[in-house]
DNA sequence: TCTGGGGTCCTACCGCGG
DNA sequence: TCTGCCGCGGTAGGACCC
């Protein structure tokens, strides 16, 4: 395999570059799904693969380099990928497989610092601060890193080695694929400037947009803005945070083992739906998944919220808070549904519904409030009855009575089993 | 072209209590 | 008793990320 050692990003020498101070390592893996997915058939390496499902309405997970050459891109509509390149193999993605790659990544990560920041199942950062001493100058650790990852999984990945986590971030990103490049100190601002404005981690379409309506298009443009002409288009925090970092000034540290703030579910439809009782039942299933996985993640919630998504596109929220934490699918679903009816929609059609259980605090510490119509062995029981049975039988191997498939009966009969 | 699913963060607004 | 101010929690929506 030929792989990129590194690269100085503001000049051609093949001098190692000025890593002083460089702690702060961005490892990016390449095509993470795709590369995952192929894995298992090595046939087609080198050939246009596409990550998504089949359904009409999927989206590309993910894409090989050679199907991205076609215009290929992630979250594209799998029908627009399909047209662009029509050769291309379509694989249903594989999220046990990518959660396994991503824990034994992980775990190589670990062997380097404790501080360790995920940001996905294919990104972190990491703090090499204090192993520089044991392993090495930060260039030295970042190569060893690539070198274990090819070998180790079979997959590439990208570094960016800089002193903040956003320059590392930016790093990484112009290092794809296969590549790692270092920022030195003194190199930061000549670098930040000679990029474009869309670049910065946290403009998005929206931002550029509004940031080229203004005449600044690069970050040098964004660095020599007033702050306060750029908290006048963009609000307080994102104006002064974007000055900042278009002059490199990044003070977040790399934070190991950040707590997940809410948990949920959502479900697009294959076709638009009208039927009150089939979002009924959608909100059950997703009730149920979203309670299940809070309590294997030994979470539990306080606000509830629910997302509707309509037919031309436009989305809803409607939240509301509990007295009491919870984890229990019951409860989840009752202030689910009731939300959703509250909204008095009329066969309004729609395209997407969503349960989300939010303000997570560990099940060890929420307190547990017993109410009063609740039998002794109670809902968080049965629940967790469920759970055994799922681990021990398959997911869905128990469910509510209306989420059982192919019933013969009628919407009356649906009806009751969800009151 | 026609837009998934999982999240986080920010802003604005409102009601409430001191 | 009324009014204004302020902080806070809750809610809704939007932008963004992978």
């Amino acid at each position: 395999m030929s792989r990129r050692q590194f690269t100085a990003p503001t000049r051609g020498s093949s001098e190692p570059p000025d890593d002083t101070g460089c702690t702060v390592l961005h490892v990016d893996m390449d095509a993470f799904y795709a590369s995952a997915s192929l894995i298992s058939r090595p046939d087609l390496r080198g050939k246009p693969v596409i990550i998504g499902g089949a359904s009409g309405r999927s989206v590309v997970l993910s894409a090989t380099y050679e199907a991205r050459a076609f215009g290929v891109t992630s979250a594209m509509p799998m029908a627009r990928a399909q047209r662009l390149c029509p050769q291309a193999v379509i694989i249903e993605p594989d999220h046990r497989r990518y959660a396994a790659i991503s824990e034994a990544v992980m775990a190589t990560f670990a062997t380097i610092t404790d501080s360790v920041e995920p940001l996905s199942l294919d990104e972190a950062f990491l703090d090499v601060s204090g192993a520089v001493r044991r392993l090495g100058r930060p260039t030295r650790i970042a190569e060893q890193l690539r070198d274990t990852i090819a070998d180790e999984q079979g997959i590439t990945c990208s570094v960016g080695v800089a002193a903040t986590k956003f320059v590392a971030k930016l790093a990484s990103n112009l290092a794809k694929p296969d590549g790692l490049i270092v920022v030195p100190r003194d190199e930061v601002v000549s670098f930040l400037h000679q990029l474009p404005v869309g670049a910065i981690w946290g403009v998005g379409d929206k931002t550029e947009e509004h940031l080229h309506r203004l005449g600044l298009r690069s970050v040098a443009d964004l660095a020599h803005t007033p702050v306060e002409t750029l908290q006048r288009a963009l609000g307080d925090v994102a104006g002064r945070s974007l000055h900042d970092l278009a002059w490199g000034r990044d003070p977040r540290s790399v934070v190991p083992e950040r707590r997940e703030k809410s948990i949920g579910a959502d479900e697009t439809f294959a076709h638009d739906i009208d039927d009150p009782v089939r979002i009924h039942r959608e909100l059950l299933r997703l009730s149920d998944r979203t309670a299940a996985r809070a309590r294997s993640a030994g979470m539990m919630g306080r606000t509830v919220s629910i997302k509707v998504r309509f037919a031309d596109f436009t989305t809803i929220t409607r939240a509301r808070t509990l007295r009491h934490h919870t984890d229990v699918s019951r409860d989840i679903f009752a202030t689910a549904r009731e939300l959703y009816d509250r909204l008095g929609l009329q066969r309004a059609r729609i395209r997407l519904v969503g349960v989300r259980l939010e303000g997570l605090v560990p099940s060890a510490v929420a307190p547990i409030q017993a109410t009063l119509d609740e039998p002794e062995h109670g809902w968080r029981e049965a629940d967790r009855a469920v759970d055994r049975a799922s681990a021990r039988f398959g997911a869905g191997s128990v469910r509510p009575a209306s989420l059982m498939p192919d019933r013969p009966s009628g919407s009356n009969r649906a009806q009751r089993d969800l009151s």
